[in-house]
DNA sequence: TTGAAAGCGTTACCAC
DNA sequence: GTGGTAACGCTTTCAA
């Protein structure tokens, strides 16, 4: 910068103003600097701003898995909604372990964001030492904390199950398991859970069975293999609560197999209407969860914060039944 | 780092170097001015560290889609063995866009990423001089491009298809049709339908039809959707040859409702070893590329060009049939 | 094994 | 409309 001022004839800060198009340097000035800064292959330091500014163009957002549809779907969203305003995302991805959330957002925070967006509303208190002494914009996604960091675009997965049991319910089944990880490992998938037992409970149904299919991610293969290890006692329940779509295509799939007929013995419903939900013979009901919205509000809301508008957010985005073929 | 050095009564000095695991420092000083650092909630500024050193610590990466199991699992891979050495990857997500190729890397060099890690060989002339001008180490993944960049970890794409054409040959199959995404919007699926026509032609099979199934990135619905809208005019062909295992299950589950006979009547096969394919009840024949072992090849290699020691590399990572029911 | 000084390239702030 | 000065938080370098 300092070349390219002596070149031009002018002060570096000069420079530094013309080349951010600041509008009080002289037009003239301004394209005579660009012209030089061009020809004698000058590029700007975008660390060296970064620096000085402290603004990084960042937003940090954690993401418990990226090998999922709807959570690539929220931070596509995000990403989009984002890139006008120059601001890149950094990704961090916990693989469904929480104790990674603290590392990841120590990591995450060293490059200093300008905002931190979090699936999940469940912390530690390191973490949640570490952000608060940060002081910088949180946004909490994909769930609806009672006790939240700041702003919160999410839904309750607890009462997202709610609406499958009801429905359940509705079609006469009353001896209900829920499907789904480990104790432990998906803390959302153990609001689904709490849901549902509650949900029965309320609607005077007996105690929902737990099935464990394994510590999270859980997929086809572990819905598939846990059927396939419990077979015809399966049928000691008349529906099978699954904490997403693939754990109840999995299911679904050993059913068919074990020549258990579902929907006609068996209920099976899923979670998070993927695409193997629609494709399936018969489909399976599942709960829709608008994913690109989530992406989408959380950026809106970054965006009014960079603006300086700053509120109170907490945003519940609706949920819907799609009721399919397999209850 | 000035506030723990005063906490901890050393020279920032010192600090700096504790916090880098610098041998020199006293193994116990080090300890404590973790300790302290921890305690007081300090977080390292790694954007002033990038501007000291000029090394921004980052590893730029791009891929189609993240929404996909075999591109998420290079991603982790490549993170985790960037991980320990302090590199964080910038992620770009081109959703199957070439266009948007351009635009993507010239956002990530804009943030002085140390290597570039491209999915793909297909770029354009721009991109091309963007990268190249920065002189930076790049390698090429999912691919084995005939005029590489610099270092490759791939496979033939064409090549790939030809195990699966000529297990459909050995087995009797003559009437084959691609099933993929339309004209210029995959260009790693490109590359499997010419290799699927070129192996078909060398083996004197008819000529291998081309059924569009839309607009990357294709998935189970347009493989569902594509059969549909076709109905029993699948069968003019024994085979039917897909992109990849979604659109193969798609195409597959229509047929079921088709009651069209798989593998009777028509064989099916996918691509990528996807869950859904070893799910799938009949198993969907398919090709395995070992993802993880592309993301863990590229990070060794990354590792190796930072720690000094350059070399050539191109990795031809193996890909294998996975023989199901289907065909 | 530890510390002091200087500086990385930019911009905030104030002066003119 | 332009310029001078200082500083951002760290690390390189040299000295103790």
């Amino acid at each position: 910068m300092r070349d390219v001022a002596k070149a031009v004839g002018v002060s570096p800060m000069t420079v530094s103003r013309a080349l951010r198009n600041d509008e009080t340097v002289n037009a003239k000035t301004r394209a005579r600097i660009q012209k030089i800064a061009d020809d004698l292959g000058y590029i700007y330091d975008t660390t060296a701003q970064a620096f000085r500014t402290r603004k990084s163009g960042f937003v940090a957002v954690t993401l418990p898995s990226i090998n999922n549809a709807n959570f690539a779907e929220t931070y596509c969203a995000l990403s989009n909604g984002l890139a006008d305003r120059g601001i890149q995302i950094l990704l961090g991805a916990t693989n469904y372990r929480i104790e990674r959330e603290e590392d990841l957002v120590r990591q995450l925070l060293a490059r200093n964001p300008e905002a931190l967006v979090l699936t999940g509303g469940y912390h530690s208190d390191v973490t949640r030492d570490l952000i608060r002494s940060r002081g910088l914009p949180v946004i909490e996604i994909w769930d609806l904390p009672p006790d939240p960091f700041d702003k919160v675009v999410g839904f309750s997965n607890a009462k997202a199950m709610e609406i499958i049991v009801e429905h359940l319910a509705e079609n006469g089944r009353r001896k209900l398991a829920f499907v789904g990880a480990s104790e432990g490992s998906d803390l959302r998938g153990a609001d689904r859970r709490s849901g549902a037992i509650a949900t029965a409970a309320r609607l005077g149904l007996p105690p929902v069975a737990i099935l464990d299919a394994g510590p999270a991610p859980v997929s086809m293969r572990h819905g598939a293999a846990l059927a396939a290890s419990m077979g015809k006692a399966l049928l000691d329940y008349d529906a099978l609560v699954c904490v997403s779509d693939p754990v109840a295509f999995g299911v679904l799939n050993e059913c068919r197999r074990l020549g258990i007929d579902v929907p006609g013995q068996l209920a099976i419903t899923g979670f998070g209407n993927f695409e193997v939900a629609a494709i399936s013979e018969p489909r399976i009901t599942t709960v829709d969860v608008d994913a690109k919205r989530i992406g989408e509000v959380a950026a809106e809301i970054l965006v009014d914060i960079f603006d300086g508008r700053s509120q109170e957010r907490r945003e519940n985005i609706r949920v819907k039944l799609v009721a399919g073929g397999t209850s």
